[in-house]
DNA sequence: TTCCCCATGAGACTCATTCTCAACTGGGAT
DNA sequence: ATCCCAGTTGAGAATGAGTCTCATGGGGAA
């Protein structure tokens, strides 16, 4: 549905009946432009490093409303700090993080979803969203 | 492995080369006899509501024994709290959280177990722990 | 019983995130 | 183009879960 030019955002805020700012802009091209999962102070770091001028509180502010309309992916590794990563495709995927070396390693498989489905239906319930993360360890 | 009796608790601070305290205890029973699954502050609460003697902080370590000797399971929902549940009988399941009334529901699934050890050595990896959880809603 | 450590409690501390509020600014109205 | 004001921002205070510190207390081996 969404489509990845830098327009995405404006459309976005005027749903939402927000401003469109430098530093909302900042933040989302931020992410946009990488691959990686990051906390908000990687992210913040990222920005003063270039040169931006925007504080922590409106990277937070920020991501939060990419993450409502879906710009953004939200997910909890379980060490107490958020990770974000762009959602530009719009595929989804689940994580599998090594507990070695820290790498995230992005995975789908569609026999999966469905049986989450399945087991769902099974207690009379429908799946809204899920958490699934794979901790592992290299193979020897 | 581990029998039901009080017993196990000695067993394990006996090998860890911990002491039995009588805190120890009434954090492993008040835990072990509720069914629910419930943060550090709602065990904390009960034990002082039952005229127990016992700090946040010893609860806090007492956990984390108990977690690392599988007497109990650490869930993250996803809230900020960690959630803590007996394991008694030593039986694999993941969580279904209902994002209307809040209520767990436990669901284990043995092509799920497989699927997901399938989908990591694909990637070169095992699995080493996993954290599933699918927030669902009733159906209709 | 003694004695040595481990365990505990109270509160300080950490750290991610949220909140507060005065100053600033986007963007519609004029 | 200028005004104007409600939405935004930044700096730092506040929050809240969890951890750490350290003086005091109490298992348990000998």
């Amino acid at each position: 549905m969404a489509t990845q030019t830098p327009e995405i955002l404006t459309g976005i805020l005027h749903k939402e009946g927000l401003r469109y700012t430098a530093q909302r802009e900042a933040v989302w091209d931020e992410i946009r432009q990488s691959n990686q999962h990051r906390d908000v102070e990687d992210i913040y770091l990222s920005l003063c490093t270039k040169g931006f001028q925007v504080s922590r509180a409106t990277v937070y502010r920020t991501v939060d409303v990419l993450v409502k309309n879906k710009l953004v992916r939200k997910m909890d590794v379980g060490d107490g700090r958020f990770r974000y990563e762009p959602r530009l495709d719009d595929n989804h995927h689940d994580h599998m993080i090594c507990t070695e070396t820290g790498d995230i390693i992005e995975f789908f498989d569609e026999e999966l979803e469905l049986l989450q489905e399945k087991i769902a239906r099974k207690h009379g319930y429908k799946v809204v969203r899920h958490v699934h993360q794979l901790f592992v360890k290299p193979i020897k």
